[in-house]
DNA sequence: GGAATAACTTGATGATTATCAATCAAATGG
DNA sequence: CCATTTGATTGATAATCATCAAGTTATTCC
């Protein structure tokens, strides 16, 4: 286990695969990117990977690093980013169980984001090596893969899109919209990140998200705090102006960690 | 074919696939995507595609609608674009050989991006069906595939990356130094598509590209009509600040319709 | 619980970028 | 070849968005 090159990683627990917890292999299982695939195949990626248990605030990725594992969220919350010259942007916040930077351990190539902890987490590690033994071997993982990285392409499509084609208004209201759409079209929901990753994602910074969030109570749609109410839906998606082409759905970012969690629906009370 | 559906394409040239020529052939082949695939495999393809021939600013994709065919652009050039509300931006500029809207073919879902033609063009249509046929079939096309499509989806990564980490003039002078790295370093190119497309790419207006270029005179690069060169190569790449991470080098984004062509070479006397 | 930290908000200002309008240049099509 | 169209440039102006500098609220951590 290379770990400890990364320096900032201390505290960590890496385990032989007979320790990740069967509760935890029947969520990994589930995952779209494992379905149907041999048990033998789904049993030597368990056996070679690594369960680490991580502190919050932690970096587990640095961009342009050798992508040595394929990695799975399975508890807590990472965000990837991307940095240039001093700035940085979130790319993604993955939540369990999701997996993330599938292409670069594929294509063994060098990382093109980071990644860090939001919370305290648990991370399954994948040898990439092992990974891509396992994709050449097996027929249908390697269909997987496939379906799974076309999405992912399609994902980040669809957010190239929505960057050149909206302005800030316009991407946080879309935004706004997905999300309870996400929820079957729910009034109120919460959102799912603190608002600078949010801001960050989309594009923005976080005091142009204030305002222009506050804004839009004028057109349907209040904000408290993370808490959202859309209290004149036809006039708020008369202004979102939602497209199919735009906005999905989307049926991979969920579990590719290529965007922002769902929200976060109201308790029934 | 289904092609007349589509509206605005006349004087199309379909054909069986007997009639596709050997140096075509040939071409095709010599892709990544079908690099060491079945032989009966890449006939079946080739016996199930059409073969046309379409003038000048022919749509022949529209966005939303089901992916029917893989297309690859055998001659001429074509522009994949996006659309919302009224506005239109470039995604990508596609030139012989190439293939494009894999992704959409491979996952059975609507087209994400229009295509119409730039000049006339040469593309040859591949059944989606046939495709994905082709790919369970044939497990070394499986893994072409998937190894494309994660060079797809890290090719927009990087795109992406480089619109919310610099701004226009930035983008302008590391795209300008990509371009002269493609050529071995050369200080002096062409650029590959007209300045409109190439602003609406970058995501710009084209009046800010031309003031922008305008301007990076000062800073070691002189643009004159088409034509690029660098001036001071040392003070332009301080300006640029590439890195390996936002600027490459990008193996795939050649053959795989997710970009802009590469530079011109100068013409050596 | 209360201090300390971090996130969020708000206002003022400035930089960046888009839009509009006009001109100029280049390419296209009879 | 010339007329027409399309693309590129330039200047003036406006909109958008970022930055800076407070404040305020919320969270975290003893």
């Amino acid at each position: 286990m290379i770990i400890n090159q990364m320096g900032d990683i201390s505290n960590l627990e890496s385990e032989g695969s007979d320790t990740v917890p069967n509760r935890i292999q029947d969520d990994v299982r589930a995952l779209y990117l494992f379905r149907d695939i041999a048990e033998v195949t789904f049993q030597s990626l368990m056996r070679a990977s690594y369960d680490q248990s991580l502190p919050q605030q932690v970096t587990l990725i640095r961009e342009g690093a050798p992508a040595d594992f394929l990695h799975i969220v399975v508890e807590g919350m990472v965000e990837l980013f991307a940095t240039s010259s001093g700035r940085e942007v979130t790319m993604a916040v993955v939540r369990p169980v999701s997996t993330f930077i599938l292409a670069a351990s594929i294509r063994d190539a060098p990382y093109l984001m980071s990644a860090r902890t939001l919370q305290r987490s648990r991370i399954l590690l994948i040898p990439s090596a092992d990974l891509r033994a396992a994709v050449a071997s097996d027929s249908q993982f390697a269909m997987n893969a496939m379906q799974e990285l076309a999405g992912c392409y399609r994902s980040m499509v669809r957010h190239t899109k929505n960057l050149k084609l909206r302005n800030t208004r316009e991407r946080i209201a879309a935004y706004l919209l997905r999300q309870s759409r996400l929820l079957g079209g729910a009034a109120g929901f919460s959102l799912p990140v603190e608002k600078r990753l949010l801001a960050s994602y989309m594009g923005m910074t976080p005091e142009n998200l204030s305002r222009a969030l506050k804004s839009l109570a004028a057109d349907g749609c209040k904000i408290d705090g993370q808490r959202v109410i859309i209290t004149d839906r036809a006039r708020f998606e008369s202004l979102a102006e939602l497209s199919p082409m735009l906005d999905g759905p989307d049926p991979v970012a969920e579990q590719a960690g290529v965007s922002l969690p769902p929200p976060i629906a109201e308790l029934q009370i």
